[in-house]
DNA sequence: TCTACTGTACTATATAAGTAGTACACCGCA
DNA sequence: TGCGGTGTACTACTTATATAGTACAGTAGA
């Protein structure tokens, strides 16, 4: 059970790191993703929250399964996290990060300075 | 029930909230912040939940009771947030939106677009 | 003193999340 | 055919959240 963060569900922060995964290059279209029980282990999280992760990703199109040999990474799944990730970063990410920056007192010049 | 996210528990966000105000100055050093049950109805949620709250933030050094009367905001509240956001602002956020940007293909100069 | 507010402390219920374990059906390969 | 790995579907238990309601003690002011 190594480093989860307690603020948010473990299945969908594992959710993300397989996004990333898929975005890094690690997982590509058509490639197979660990089996549930192999993921569990490499992990240390219990086998049915590996489960609820690939349930998750299922549904938003981003893997599909085939009985008895394993979940896959689909066609499409890049652009699809992708598109998800750059709105979400554009509308509420970067938003988010204006107004602390503005309420932190911390200039843009000091914030693209740790942006490298 | 108003705007909250699903993802983070209410009384956190709430907490936030909190301390978003102290630091646009709705809620100054000493003065007093709206009791439980003001702010469960102001807000739509369960007494208790406010109850959680205030617990959290008087953990924190934020606020302080006193029986009878209500909560107040600590001398040195406004010291404790800006310590913790600075620090989280700097080593978890900003390293997290530079991973991003970089995983997006989302270029400096296009952040520094949209923070104004 | 009385009243209306305050924090505080309970009990009870419901749901989501996570763990633990078992069982069964499907698939490829020897 | 049999075996091992795969997804799938359960039950059971625990904990954290959130709600709902009640009760009691401290405080200020009429």
């Amino acid at each position: 059970m190594t480093d989860f963060r307690d603020d948010r569900a473990i299945y969908l922060q594992m959710a993300d790191r397989i996004c990333d995964d898929i975005l890094y290059g690690k997982y590509t279209a058509g490639e197979r993703v660990p089996s549930v029980r192999e993921l569990s282990v490499m992990l240390g999280v219990n086998a049915n929250t590996v489960v609820r992760t690939y349930d998750a990703l299922t549904s938003d199109g981003i893997i599909q399964t085939r009985r008895g040999l394993g979940y896959f990474v689909t066609d499409d799944a890049r652009d699809r996290i992708l598109s998800v990730r750059r709105k979400r970063f554009m509308e509420e990410i970067l938003p988010e990060v204006a107004r602390q920056a503005r309420l932190l007192g911390i200039s843009a010049d000091e914030i693209l300075e740790h942006l490298k």
